[in-house]
DNA sequence: AACGTTACCGCAAACGTTTGCAAAAGAATA
DNA sequence: TATTCTTTTGCAAACGTTTGCGGTAACGTT
């Protein structure tokens, strides 16, 4: 189908001016006179112009789109985080194209490649969960401001906006501690899960903290963090001689699944054991009982990674370089852990 | 930051061949021979050249790009609506950029614009839950094709990717009256959403079928479809002298609600109250009881809705004429329903 | 020997925009 | 009046790619 575009030459005809005045025009370009601006313009609007996105990127090397890579966008944080990063761009200029790894690192090597070669100005991305070569990160990093989120690497050196999950987690189990609880059972991924590591590290640290053991047989890890397995491992937890007063799940989706068996085997939440969870999504509110977790502001983790990466766009310094921006989050406390 | 891109010309210099012989070269023109082909190829991996897309796309006037709006990305039925495009658009050479109306028409025609602006070459879009004004719709056919999906008008004559609402609807509700209900009630959104009178007409139409009086004391209707009002609305229907004995929600949000008040009155579900959803979200099996409710495939839906639109991209027929692509849906019992 | 074919390649224009530089016109200064 | 300065405008090149058309060389055919 074809479009009747018009363009600066027919708009400069017709005012029997030169194609660069109505460009300049235009752009409010301080040599044009206002009565030539305001002409301009007038023509501009009556013939409906648009101006060409491709050739003005084409001629000014500048996109103005920042590619947004992810593992999978049904996952309600990170969709949460999108939100954020959409709500952002909007206000400026800049577009935003999406693409998924779905957690594999050769995908995430491609869509990283194809990002660059469609000449996006920078990339906002989070990890997918077994990423183990950061070559592709650090190559990207070469040619453009790359900013992390989620899911980071603190061997890639640039600016990434995470929150302190080590504080978060220790919050959470400190919060365990506070109710009276002793053994504090922890579910999580495995050890080349970033994320889980660090909240490891919290829940490790409030139980030192606190003088209480750290028992191996309380310390469950899995592949992947979903429902299906939370229900798995608390079925072990609960087979256990001595049995957990509490558990610290990594995930939301661990600690759904732990409850549901919970309340399958009659065991009372929180009184016989205690559950937290970890992000605040939406499922939290739908168990029951309502789950107690780590409030994770996915918005303004999108909002603040946008901010950031159009300052590293528009300023030329150097920008491989690390910052952590860190983003505060707070225990939710809910009927998990509390009646 | 500068790149260090390699064009054509570098190539050509390096070779000693003219700049149109490397680009037809490079996109296995018949003219050229096998031999310098390999030459040009190999020189080309060498140099690491990548071609600019913004030259490319504004010489042929194509930009491989395809448009998405939708109003949240954070809705889960969206977002797997989503995925399942994300999915469809990795297989060819088209790229996706995405946008949300967050339900705000005047939002909808901005993005609707800058899209077109932008040169995509076709458009995947759900309307915003009360669009009523069609005609910035209408425009953009004009350009390019647009095709509708979830959210959709039959007054926009393009191809629109839909599920049955009134068969699915009328499945649901002729389920509960098979497990022996006979006061069913509705809760839906009001007139202006047209998903949710399809989904009241297979209501209507069901209870026809078999009888049953169409009694407005339990037909209810509100804004937003969310938990919240579900737990309000349920909270009006329990208080009903003549109660109903099943509540047919349009929405899973609604059924959440509505089996979080039921149980709050201690009413059993299935047996005094049976409920069921639409949408088959991720929420439906947290819940308890889990909600039976009609599953909408929204990954197919994304698929079949982005190889339509290539479809219809890459033949030059007209665009402008109305197609209804159906989906199939099934319905999911669960214990809401069924114990 | 003259001509036609085939296979391969290069020239140069074009896409719509921005922008350095020069030019023209008018205003101000000497 | 002659000179310089300021304001406003136009010329033309450039960005990297594709492509119509023309050209050359080698070969085959009469």
């Amino acid at each position: 189908m074809k479009k009747e575009t018009t363009t600066l030459k027919q708009i400069a005809t017709s005012l029997n001016l030169s194609i660069s005045t109505v460009s300049r025009a235009l752009n409010d370009h301080i040599d044009i006179s206002e009565e030539t601006k305001r002409k301009v313009k007038r023509e501009a609007e009556r013939l409906q112009y648009v101006p060409n996105i491709l050739a003005k990127g084409f001629r000014k090397q500048k996109t103005n789109i920042i590619g947004i890579i992810v593992p999978s966008v049904i996952h309600s944080f990170t969709a949460t985080i999108l939100k954020g990063i959409l709500l952002e761009s909007e206000k400026t200029n800049y577009t935003t194209i999406i693409a998924e790894t779905n957690n594999n690192p050769e995908k995430e090597k491609d869509v990283l490649n194809t990002m660059l070669q469609f000449g996006v100005e920078g990339i906002l991305m989070a990890l997918s969960k077994h990423t183990r070569d950061i070559s592709p990160m650090l190559l990207a990093l070469k040619k453009r401001p790359l900013i992390l989120f989620d899911k980071v690497s603190s061997k890639i050196p640039c600016t990434q906006v995470v929150i302190d999950e080590i504080a978060a987690a220790a919050n959470a189990v400190e919060h365990l501690v506070n109710i009276g609880k002793k053994r504090i059972a922890i579910i999580k991924e495995r050890e080349d899960s970033y994320n889980s590591e660090k909240r490891f590290e919290g829940y490790k640290q409030t139980l030192k903290k606190h003088d209480l053991p750290i028992d191996e047989s309380l310390i469950l890890s899995t592949d992947d963090s979903s429902i299906n397995e939370g229900k798995r491992l608390a079925r072990e937890l609960i087979c256990l001689k001595d049995k957990p007063d509490a558990i610290f799940c990594i995930t939301d989706d661990f600690a759904i699944g732990v409850i549901k068996t919970l309340k399958k085997f009659a065991i009372k939440i929180p009184d016989e054991i205690a559950v937290v969870g970890f992000s605040n999504s939406s499922h939290s509110t739908i168990i029951e009982p309502n789950l107690t977790t780590v409030n994770q502001p996915g918005g303004r983790i999108g909002k603040l990674a946008m901010q950031q990466m159009i300052r590293e766009i528009e300023s030329n310094e150097v920008f491989g370089t690390s910052k952590s921006i860190e983003i505060q989050t707070n225990l939710i406390i809910r009927e998990s852990t509390f009646l």
